[in-house]
DNA sequence: CCATATACCTGGCAGC
DNA sequence: TGCTGCCAGGTATATG
């Protein structure tokens, strides 16, 4: 489910409701991806500062140590006065003297981790190799184009893979390159500087529409006050194969590559 | 170091 | 209706 926009809107949908809260309990459910790397009870009585991002992570920081949690494929938060009964995909319960943060992940792809501290090598391991952030000042045009002069592999797989820049999964990786005109086989490598600097603006752009408009809701996604992203309704390539371009009306392509789908317009992306 | 394949897990859907 | 196979928003890890 969620690439940079949905973690984003999901972050934004609770962040300051949970700031200065002192933690009740947490209760897991079945394993996630990881372990929680200490006592669940260990928790209890710490402060939750604030919760902040990094790529597709979400940062939740306490006077304690730092949960990091990753939504995976099919993962979403809710964050309410109130919960409910436990469902059997409902793996995680952060519960605050201000709410119930709830963590629902059926494919459980997702994961909750404590770590001492961001630097710390737990979080290191999962954060260290990182890239940049898109929407921040540090993704920068000329570092953006050294680092794929660098590497080899289709444009389309190097943004997915997070290490140039963070946060562009499958959906938008499709859509950034259908707006930069860049078809995604083309190796990173072998673009000029006016198309990185086309895809560098359709990164940033792209990502910002999606977050304004609450995600992109393919099957589940729901921000953690319950709001439905609709960003999907004007995807331009990605799930729309056969259907007709929207700026040309060639039909739309669909491709496999590195096991993931991949999706653009054969005319308007050379 | 780089590029690619694999594994993790469940649900929904197309096709028979 | 029920079965089977395939597909799905991610990414650490193994392999070449």
């Amino acid at each position: 489910m969620p690439e940079l926009p949905e973690v984003e809107v999901t972050r934004q949908s609770f962040a300051d409701r949970i700031a200065g809260a002192r933690v009740l309990a947490l209760r897991m459910g079945k394993p996630l991806r990881w372990p929680l790397g200490l006592q669940p009870e260990a928790l209890v009585g710490r402060f939750v500062w604030g919760v902040r991002r990094r790529g597709k992570y979400l940062l939740i920081d306490l006077d304690e140590g730092v949960l990091l949690v990753h939504l995976g494929m099919s993962g979403s938060l809710n964050f309410a006065l109130t919960q409910g009964q436990r469902g059997p995909h409902d793996h995680m319960d952060l519960e605050t003297t201000q709410g119930v943060l709830r963590l629902h992940d059926p494919r459980r792809f997702g994961a909750v981790v404590w770590a001492p501290s961001e630097q710390s090598p737990p979080a290191q391991k999962l954060l260290g190799h990182l890239g940049v952030e898109p929407l921040g000042d540090a993704f920068e045009l000329s570092a953006f184009q050294a680092e794929l002069k660098r590497k080899n592999a289709p444009i389309k797989q190097v943004l997915l893979a997070g290490q140039v820049v963070v946060g562009v999964g499958n959906i938008y990786a499709s859509e950034a390159l259908f707006l930069s005109g860049i078809r995604p086989t083309v190796k990173a490598a072998q673009l000029s500087k006016p198309r990185i600097t086309k895809l560098h603006t359709a990164i940033r752009d792209v990502l910002a529409r999606a977050v304004a408009k609450g995600g992109s809701s393919l099957r589940d996604f729901v921000s953690a006050e319950g709001k439905n992203g609709y960003f999907q309704l004007e995807a331009s390539v990605y799930g729309r194969t056969g259907q007709p371009c929207r700026n040309c009306a060639t039909p739309i392509k669909q491709i496999m590559q590195g096991q993931r789908s991949t999706f653009f317009c054969p005319v308007c992306q050379k």
